[in-house]
DNA sequence: CGTGGTTTACATTAG
DNA sequence: GTAAACCACG
């Protein structure tokens, strides 16, 4: 397909600060693999020269592929990445200048919760006072803001204080661990960038072209890191959409493409607004819904691919309804010729996919997962890894304490505290505290005996570990340290699936090539497990059913979307309500959903779905009212017959999902008859007194709802008299 | 003191 | 539904 002028502008502009406004679909990815590749084919650059970074994995292994393609060699040391891939590679080949150990290793956002909870502990605080996971987010949102504890202010209260007091010794004891988080990839990164002059120099000078992708969700340290490395000679090419923010709770700021356009003045700014992706119903819905937001840039998406099939909309009874609708539909698709991997499901969390997993499976759909349950973070690849990680790195205590005792070995909390103890007062790691222990007094000698057998195991590992390849070591590992028993022990099919995935584990460790022939590959390995999934896992080629969130979606297509779980509290999801501007990014990223679908995009919602061990009774997602109703036709199931979704006498009748009104703002009017009546929902009648909705015929006025009141009598209550407020 | 079974609290989104 | 916390037992 030929770039339309916008798209020519873009790829062959010249080398200056470019700002690309560009919409969903219409070929932002392409325009920079394309100027890339011009830049390196017509400009005769070396890829050394170029920089090209974006926020997922998939997205930076998509942008490689497709450029190695275009320009039809290996990129294989170009820096093509994510802002985290990039930051690593940095501080792996800087590690000196940038105050680390050679040996430093990445600590996931679980093991920071850990150390943290420790930390806590070791404090004496109250640990529902202090929960690790808001002192975390605490300390990430310093590091995304660039702020060292010292830049913070004491003094004003004592939560503050402690705050910043945890902060100061959680970066302390990363540093005696060799230990480096997420956010301090990429504020290390920045510092050693910002205070070493030669090393800016040499990379301003070696980049001449640094291209952003998905710009709008850079954050304050990514910005300010860009900024370092443009000089007056580098030309920035930022990529974004403001109305596919969907970061900001990881800092991420909209406002930097504003800041772009000053900061790097002067820019030329550039919009592509033709999409080439989807149908005209889904771009008006799409439009629709996005026109909700204040404060957009503004932009209008437009296609000449034609009208379309309407949306799909789907009232499931609850979950497993819904799950089944999807695979009933999934396989109607595939008779008509689509192929699985031209489907996607997409939800608002991952804890929705199992029960669509489970409908796949029954229905024999082959489906590929993204995200979720990370490969690397399951409980048994978890402790392999931590075994390998105290093989590379003694300091390691968050591996320590992880795998001292697992397989249990009789060393039990008392013993750990001893350790721990022991730790503290001299100063030093865990497992230099261990070996003390051994030869002091303090432990029983069973506990004595217990301790040093496990030194002896690590030990020995390590040493056969010089002459083993990586898949061996890890064979090694899972066998001598007893895992394969362990996990393999534990019962019904989750030791087998725990073997299994052990198992993968080596295959993964056979199959991984260091990027470095320098460094130890188990160094390397461990870092890419960390920065990665690992949901490359099984064979990203297979024709499949791709399942993930909306967020992982964002960057891909697909024929046919299924967009589930389209509920209030669900999506928009509760916990991200009651922050600022929480709903409008909520909004985004149902305009990042509609728009994934290139030809037909069926959502659903269930009325009942339990939600985290308690039942839920949903209502419409609001996002999906705010699509103009003539966009949208109500489908069911058994016979396959649809309607018009404003005429339609299926399903929850109008009480229980009020009937439209032409426009749309009008929809809420109704909320006096219920919204969120459905079977199961509880009801107080004036007379009959209290009960729970069973079941309902007939709409408008003839709607009749069964209700069963709490004295055991079921009635038939025409809902236009019966005066039933809703209860809870 | 350590282990195993049982109860209970807790649950977005990503690198 | 999961994993940490809890408790009774050996």
């Amino acid at each position: 397909m030929l770039l339309n002028p916008p798209q020519i502008e873009a790829v062959t502009a010249p080398s200056k600060n470019i700002l690309v406004i560009a919409g969903a679909g219409s070929g932002k990815t392409r325009v920079l693999v394309e100027r890339m590749a011009y830049l390196m084919r017509d400009h005769g650059l070396s890829p050394h020269a170029l920089l090209a970074v974006t926020f997922t994995n998939k997205a930076a292994r998509e942008m490689r592929e497709r450029l190695e393609k275009a320009v039809g060699r290996s990129l294989y040391s170009m820096w093509v990445g994510t802002f985290h891939g990039l930051a690593h590679r940095f501080l792996r080949t800087h590690w000196k200048d940038a105050g680390l150990s050679e040996q430093f290793l990445i600590l996931d956002s679980d093991d920071q919760n850990r150390m943290l909870k420790r930390l806590i502990a070791a404090n004496n605080l109250d640990d529902a006072k202090f929960k690790p996971r808001a002192v975390a987010s605490f300390i990430n949102g310093c590091k995304d803001e660039g702020q060292r504890h010292h830049h913070l202010q004491t003094g004003r209260d004592y939560y503050n204080d402690t705050l910043i007091h945890l902060y100061t010794a959680y970066d302390e004891q990363c540093r005696a661990q060799n230990l480096v988080d997420f956010g301090e990839l990429l504020f290390r990164t920045f510092e050693t960038l910002r205070d070493n002059q030669s090393l800016k120099d040499h990379y301003q000078d070696r980049f001449r072209h640094l291209l952003i992708d998905e710009f709008q969700d850079t954050n304050t340290i990514q910005y300010a890191w860009i900024r370092l490395l443009a000089s007056p000679k580098t030309a920035v090419m930022a990529v974004g959409d403001d109305d596919q923010s969907i970061y900001g709770w990881r800092g991420a700021k909209i406002e930097n493409i504003h800041r772009f356009a000053k900061d790097f003045a002067p820019i030329s700014t550039i919009r592509l607004e033709q999409n080439y992706r989807s149908t005209e119903v889904i771009l008006r819905a799409a439009n629709a819904v996005i026109s909700n937001n204040p404060d957009r840039l503004g932009k209008e998406l437009w296609t000449e691919r034609g009208t379309g099939d309407l949306i799909s909309l789907y009232a499931a009874f609850n979950e497993q309804d819904e799950a089944r609708f999807v695979a009933n539909r999934i396989n109607a698709s595939i008779d008509q010729g689509r192929r699985y991997s031209d489907l996607a499901i997409l939800y608002r969390s991952n804890a929705q996919s199992r029960v669509l997993e489970d409908a796949l499976l029954r229905a024999a759909i082959p489906y590929r997962i993204y995200g979720g349950q990370r490969f690397y973070e399951r409980l048994e690849i978890k402790n392999a890894l931590m075994y390998l990680r105290l093989i590379q790195n003694r300091f390691d205590d968050t591996a320590f304490e992880r795998v001292i005792n697992v397989p249990p070995r009789g060393i039990g909390e008392k013993t750990i505290d001893h350790i721990r103890t022991d730790a503290r007062d001299e100063g030093s790691g865990l497992w230099e505290a261990a070996n003390r222990l051994t030869t002091a007094d303090g432990l029983s000698s069973r506990a004595k005996s217990a301790v040093a057998s496990f030194i002896t195991l690590i030990e020995t590992m390590d040493q056969k570990a010089l002459d083993l390849d990586l898949f061996e070591l890890a064979r090694l590992v899972i066998d001598t340290a007893g895992l394969i028993a362990h996990h393999g022990s534990e019962k019904g099919e989750r030791g087998q699936t725990r073997i299994d995935n052990l198992n993968e584990l080596v295959s993964a460790c056979r199959a991984f090539e260091p990027e470095d022939d320098e460094a130890s590959v188990l160094l390397q390995f461990l870092s890419q497990a960390s920065l990665d999934a690992g949901d490359t896992q099984a064979d990203p080629d297979a024709d499949a059913v791709q399942l993930m969130t909306l967020h992982s979606a964002k960057g891909l297509e697909f024929q046919d979307v299924f967009l589930v779980g389209a509920e209030e509290e669900l999506f928009p999801h509760r916990m991200s309500m009651d922050s600022a501007g929480g709903l409008e990014e909520e909004r985004r990223l149902a305009y990042v959903g509609v728009t994934r679908a290139m030809s037909h995009l069926t959502v659903t919602y269930a009325e009942s779905r339990r939600l985290n061990g308690r039942e839920h009774y949903g209502i419409l997602s609001r996002f999906i009212k705010e699509i103009p109703e003539d966009c949208i036709e109500e489908v069911r199931l058994e016979s396959q017959i649809s309607r018009p979704f404003g005429a339609s006498s299926f399903g929850a009748a109008p009480a229980f999902r009020p009937q439209r009104h032409p426009r749309v703002k009008n929809w809420d009017d109704s909320v006096d008859y219920g919204i969120g009546f459905g079977i199961g929902s509880r009801v107080d009648h004036g007379l009959f007194g209290e009960g729970t909705v069973v079941d309902f015929e007939g709409s408008g006025p003839q709607l009749k709802v069964k209700v069963k009141f709490d004295d055991g009598d079921a009635k038939w209550l025409v809902a236009q008299y019966a005066k039933l407020v809703q209860l809870g």
